[in-house]
DNA sequence: CGGCTTCTTGATCTCGATCAATCAGCGTGG
DNA sequence: CCACGCTGATTGATCGAGATCAAGAAGCCG
């Protein structure tokens, strides 16, 4: 192994602490004291890069760890006889994992949908330390509170909304993500495809690409191709929230 | 206060121990030995039964407690903008309120759809009592991971199964609840009417009406009212799978 | 440049919503 | 105890949003 890669991963091993991390004021360290952080990080196991559409997990494997993710993204598929359906999307500073603590196994496959990076914590480590520090078990509770609070969200627009409103829903959903990791909420690209969202929303691709046009014309949400302006928020969230017209 | 009241509060107080109590072994201290399950017990609140159409939490509400459902049968039910959506239901055993520890109130309001007696147990003291106990804490994890898992299931139906499908897995939803409590899988009755069943599902009253009509042609599931019969549960397992036809 | 996949646009069809009417329970009060 | 009224459940008729089928257009990579 040449040295130059030796250097670039101890510079990635050193650069992949909680304490110098961008994200450490939303992922799960975030309450934490700068000693427990490093209490923290010392049960954390880097990983290599996933390259797009390398499986982070596999549906079926046994539950060992929860993963943040670093940068990228990635997506959940929960696979049922053939019968692919996308569950979940997780964007930096998110925990993936926490849905298979239950029966011990992983509920579905996550695929990177780019270039992407995460923190694999360990569970047993991380029940272990959360133990000794109430803020870390509180910051748990409150991520998987959080989950389960998103889901319902998704469970009342699935059940009860139009297309377009779950178009609508899904973007200030993703616009409001990226405007707490500091990043343009009116701006951004999508690392998923159409068919993805389709399948996420239960809309057929060809709807997915109707309404995108409609949004353009009614001058709300402006496509090319994978990049994303939101002309006009607040027509957007109206939208969001069922005002059938905007 | 007369004696009689006193003595029978007495006695409901009493009787209403973890230790004694039949569903210990579904619920939280599920994995807890005697001693520890006493402290666990010191903890809880006793409640006076709800009777229907009762809230035992309100929409917006500061977060305080989780609930263990020991007899009757909830649904949580999410207001927005005077839009209401039937979010869950909540079954003897299982806990209410963990999707508010996140942002401290609770997302929707809670009714009791019968007669319904259930424990309050205060997050604060649980929180801590699993500092102590490693089992509580990994059973409160899972519990919560459970529900995560549950509502991705409920979000694959309702964003790719067509109406027949979600009313056959509805049912055999509540079969296997059942029968996890020692009831027959088999014959129960609905404690929640059909406009619950059509508003949590998606649908319309009278698709529910109308498919429940089918399934009784095909001699698959036999409702009278809120009485259910299952009586093929193969073919209601398979058309749950979304095997079209059975 | 060809051979992919992904995306868009158009035409048709279907499932389930909606509207409307009747029916069955069921608690209330005369 | 029964008639009344109310809510919940069933059944029928119609309509529309979105799926599906079909065909191009536009990226994208070897």
């Amino acid at each position: 192994m040449p040295d130059t890669v030796l250097a670039s991963r101890h510079a990635r091993l050193h650069e992949a602490r909680c304490r110098t991390c961008s994200l450490s004021s939303l992922c799960l360290p975030l309450a934490l004291e700068l000693s427990d952080m490093d209490q923290f990080d010392a049960i954390i196991r880097r990983r290599a890069p996933l390259k797009k559409h390398d499986a982070l997990i596999h549906q079926g494997a046994p539950f060992t760890s929860v993963f943040a993710v670093r940068s990228g993204s990635l997506k959940q598929v929960i696979n049922e006889k053939g019968d692919e359906q996308v569950a979940n999307f997780y964007l930096p500073s998110e925990l993936v994992g926490l849905d298979a603590i239950d029966d011990t196994t992983y509920p579905g496959t996550v695929y990177a949908l780019e270039t992407t990076t995460v923190c694999e914590i360990p569970f047993d480590r991380l029940d272990a330390l959360s133990e000794k520090l109430p803020e870390l078990r509180v910051q748990l509770y409150r991520s998987m509170s959080k989950e389960l609070r998103d889901d319902r969200r998704m469970l009342r627009l699935l059940s009860s909304k139009a297309a377009d409103e779950r178009m609508a829903s899904f973007f200030t959903s993703l616009s409001n993500r990226f405007r707490r990791r500091g990043y343009s909420p009116y701006s951004f690209r999508l690392s998923m495809s159409r068919g993805d969202i389709g399948n996420y929303l239960g809309l057929a691709v060809e709807t997915v690409s109707r309404i995108l046009g409609r949004f353009q014309q009614r001058g709300v949400v402006a496509t090319a191709g994978r990049e994303v302006n939101i002309l006009d928020m607040a027509a957007l969230e109206r939208l969001a929230e069922g005002g059938g017209d905007a």
